[in-house]
DNA sequence: CCCCCCCC
């Protein structure tokens, strides 16, 4: 049985913050709970919170788990009855209540027995709130009702770790709107333009600023006379201590940045440089190959890390939106993986851009888009990184200036590959009662979808047609009578080549619907050749039965073209397969453990 | 209070 840290939970219920976050690591506690917050009423869906109930074998008391270990709940590693050892946390004084937010612990034990009778600590009577506060919240107020949270005073009575009089420096993963007292140590990994805006609201200017420290990211913005005074004292890449901005909930719509909440920089808001930057990370990547991009949703961002190969000429377009003229710049770039994939620049960094002799470059939060395949572009908090001091630029550098610029890449547009020339998604699956319903395909250009269906039926009448043999022809040929004659070559020839043309039934779950086959999906469903089947189908029926019967009941995984047509004056949607894929069960149940560990699981 | 991120 593991041994607790008997005391320390009421000593947390007890402390003043600045010994609090002192006492943090190195206790070991036991997870009595650790259920999900309701969700707030807001719709922008914000990260799931957990409320732990942490035990010290003789009293609990309540706290929440930062949401960066939301991980370690959605794949049990931690739940009810688990030993841990907290390494580190926070503490938001709310008025009279106290938060305390874990942000990070290690497992000691699972399958833990309840130690002890812990009961909750004796009432402690905090500080008294300041006359003007009008609201108590409950343990964890809704966000939503926060705005006069924010703006409750607090007494002023803490003197903070050395190294800034009067500050505790506080992790950017516990702000919340709760509490206005506090000062971040962070660097500002992006920082905007300054953008004008002119609406129906109004107009004014605005800059953004990516906000980076140990424990997360925040986005700050200034409005208007603010950016005026703000917007010279920040530099990309320097760290600075800030304080007195608010905290407000971030439309995550909007951006990629993992926080629930935002930062508005306002008047008094305070910005001081802090020239003490260890410990506050350059940047975090999560980069992904270029050769899995085609996983990834349009309008999705990612980290990538590439050689830029080819530099584009400075380019203009007119956005159609606007109708301003926007300075572009295509580079091409390639990774291990051994692809490349095109990534547009805009505006100054456009125009700047002149690198040509073949530099690492790492791209942050940049666009997912579906041009060629696979396209990406930069967008307002993308960063752009030329050269970058860190391990998988300088492997990547090795790795090409050895062996690397001798190879060929593949881009995303070949035939092989791309969701939008008939690869197949499976970020972007269909179930037909979907495709049907959506209507896909009705509107005037062709639409793709992606599907796994089992084949019902096959029409089994006509199944080939006699082809040209030409290389790509592929036209149907006439029998007169001293052999088959292809108009478009204007040639006859001895035999034709047959080749698949089917009609296909196929249902998932969901639904049936009739899918077009042609030569490729022929092949993949009989495994022999449409001259086979053909010579088959003529002199031995039995056996062509045998082998339509057992090319049923199969299952694929299919991308499917939708398409309108008329015919007789009815017009209806055809769908056509581009790519028939015979299942792999261990790529499926990868997928499936990949669910099931994901939150749509719960 | 923005929130557009463009084009082919």
């Amino acid at each position: 049985m593991s041994q607790l840290s008997s005391g320390i939970c009421r000593r947390l219920n007890e402390a003043p913050q600045e010994e609090i976050e002192q006492l943090a690591s190195g206790h070991t506690v036991q997870l009595l709970s650790v259920k999900k917050v309701s969700p707030t009423t807001n719709t922008t869906a914000p990260t799931d919170r957990y409320r732990i109930i942490i035990s010290d074998g003789v009293h609990f008391i309540q706290a929440m788990l930062a949401t960066q270990l939301n991980d370690l709940v959605t794949a049990g590693e931690i739940n009810k009855n688990t030993v841990v050892v907290i390494d580190r946390l926070a503490c938001n004084f709310v008025q009279d209540k106290r938060l305390i937010i874990v942000l990070d612990l290690h497992v000691v034990s699972r399958d833990e027995e309840k130690i002890g009778t812990p009961t909750a600590p004796p009432a402690f009577q905090e500080a008294p709130a300041p006359a003007d506060a009008q609201v108590t919240p409950s343990f964890v107020a809704s966000p939503a009702a926060s705005s006069s949270m924010a703006q409750a005073k607090q007494p002023q009575t803490r003197t903070g770790p050395p190294g800034r009089s009067g500050k505790s420096v506080y992790p950017i993963e516990g702000l919340s709107p709760y509490q206005n007292n506090w000062t971040i140590k962070a660097r500002v990994t992006q920082k905007s333009d300054i953008r004008t805006w002119s609406n129906q609201r109004g107009e004014g200017k605005l800059f953004n600023v990516t906000l980076m420290d140990e424990t997360g990211e925040i986005r700050g913005t200034a409005f208007n006379t603010v950016v005026d005074d703000l917007y010279d004292r920040f530099e990309e890449g320097k760290v600075y201590y800030i304080s007195k901005a608010r905290v407000n909930l971030a439309k995550k719509k909007f951006s990629n940045i993992q926080n629930d909440y935002e930062l508005s920089l306002e008047k008094n808001t305070e910005v001081e440089e802090c020239l003490e930057t260890t410990g506050v990370p350059m940047m975090k990547y999560s980069f992904v190959p270029l050769s899995s991009l085609e996983e990834l949703q349009k309008d999705h961002t990612c980290d990538v890390i590439g050689i830029v190969k080819e530099v584009g000429p400075i380019g203009e377009i007119t956005s159609k939106a606007s109708n301003k003229t926007i300075p572009k710049r295509d580079l091409t770039i390639v990774d291990k993986s051994q692809y490349s994939v095109r990534l547009t620049l805009w505006g100054k960094q456009a125009e700047q851009f002149t690198a040509d002799d073949l530099p690492v470059v790492a791209f942050k939060g940049v666009k997912v888009g579906d041009f060629g395949g696979r396209s990406l572009s930069m967008v307002s908090t993308s960063i752009m990184s030329i050269a970058p001091d860190i391990e998988e630029a300088h492997l990547l550098r090795g790795w090409y200036d050895g062996i690397g610029s001798g190879e060929s890449f593949q881009s995303h547009s070949s035939a092989l590959s791309g969701s939008s020339f008939g690869g197949f998604n499976r970020n972007e699956m269909r179930h037909l009662s979907d495709v049907k319903e959506s209507q896909l395909g009705m509107s005037d250009k062709p639409e793709v979808f992606s599907c796994r269906a089992t084949i019902a039926h096959i029409k089994s009448e006509n199944i080939s047609y006699p082809a040209c043999p030409t290389q790509d022809c592929n036209k149907k040929v006439v029998d007169v009578g001293d052999g088959w004659k292809c108009e478009k070559c204007d040639k006859t020839f001895e035999r034709p080549e047959y080749r698949y043309i089917m009609s296909m039934a196929v249902a998932d779950w969901s639904a049936q619907a009739w899918l077009q086959g042609f030569n490729e999906a022929g092949l993949v469903v009989f495994g022999k050749t449409a001259d086979e089947v053909h010579e088959i189908k003529e002199n031995n029926e039995a056996e062509y039965n045998a082998l339509m019967a057992q090319s049923t009941g199969v299952t694929f995984n299919f991308s499917c073209r939708a398409k309108q047509d008329t015919y007789n004056d009815q017009t209806r949607v055809r769908y056509g397969i581009s790519k028939i894929i015979p299942l792999d069960y261990r790529e499926e149940a990868k997928h499936l453990v990949e669910l099931l560990k994901s939150s749509w699981a719960k």
